[in-house]
DNA sequence: ACGGATGTTATTAA
DNA sequence: ATTAATAACATCCG
């Protein structure tokens, strides 16, 4: 489920299992899964090098190495997500990359649409989408925010917070989420946005994607009074009524027709 | 069985 | 120059 708050509860979880270990074998299936390297590259390179560090910028992760200068970048499209196992686990399916560490401990790379890319960069700005990227949401102030929004002033809001070119990190559950609790409907015209409907969208930008990532760490479901969790009996969780689904930006987008305008 | 899915990009149209 | 619409990518799920 790789938004922000996923890729940030990914960041930690790499953090936490796989740095300051020696790389031994690095498997990979599918060279639909790197980018600009080979197979064979991308295994000479990483193997016998140590994961430095891991930092998360809108839904890439960027990982440093110990003996060489090149960046480990990963994107997890729509299916991506990570998992270590030890030695006598089993783990899961379409673990389609595998880093094995001395240790026997294995980092998986799991993609199962194999929308997903790993990247191996000199420079950063080699991948267009992260040189061309807007803000971290969670380190913008209102202020700027709010220029930010001048600037795509004749978008529709969702389309605007779907854009990583405009904002990073948010997706197509957050940007409804977040619309659904500032109470917009997604496919207004930021132009036509009040000063106090521009000052919702922020506060419940941020509260949305940081009450997102305790979330996922504490291990919870989506919480029953947000939207996500009535995609199924498309009942809003605010007043009972019969939710709609619309296309937005090319989306599948719900929302609430009476507490969204 | 077929439409849709947490993302991005290329193409074409307005 | 911007913005919107659509299809494509690969694969599984309901």
């Amino acid at each position: 489920m790789p938004e922000l708050p996923e890729v940030e509860n990914y960041k930690r979880f790499f953090e936490k299992t796989s740095l300051n270990q020696k790389i031994k074998n690095v498997y990979c299936e599918d060279d639909l899964l790197i980018d600009n390297k080979n197979i064979s590259e991308f295994k000479k390179e990483l193997t016998d090098e140590v994961f430095e560090s891991v930092k998360r910028r809108g839904k890439f992760l960027i990982i440093t190495l110990e003996d060489s200068d090149l960046f480990l970048v990963q994107h997890f499209g729509m299916t991506g997500n990570l998992e270590y196992i030890t030695e006598d686990e089993e783990g899961s399916d379409y673990a389609h990359i595998r880093f094995n560490f001395k240790d026997d401990g294995e980092l998986r790379w799991l993609c199962r649409r194999k929308f997903g890319r790993n990247y191996l960069v000199n420079e950063l700005s080699e991948i267009s989408l992260l040189d061309e990227m807007g803000p971290e949401p969670l380190k913008l102030d209102y202020n700027s925010f709010n220029s930010l929004l001048d600037d795509y002033s004749r978008r529709a809001i969702k389309s605007f917070l779907l854009d990583q070119r405009c904002i990073a990190g948010i997706g197509n559950i957050y940007s409804d989420e977040l619309l659904f609790r500032a109470g917009i409907k997604p496919d207004k015209k930021i132009k036509s946005l009040t000063n106090e409907d521009r000052k919702r969208v922020y506060d419940c930008m941020i509260s949305v994607l940081e009450e997102g990532i305790e979330n996922i760490i504490n291990g919870d479901d989506f919480p029953n009074d947000w939207l996500f969790s009535h995609r199924n009996d498309m009942k809003c969780p605010n007043d009972n009524n019969e939710m709609k689904n619309i296309r937005v930006s090319g989306r599948s987008t719900y929302f609430c027709p009476k507490c969204q305008e």
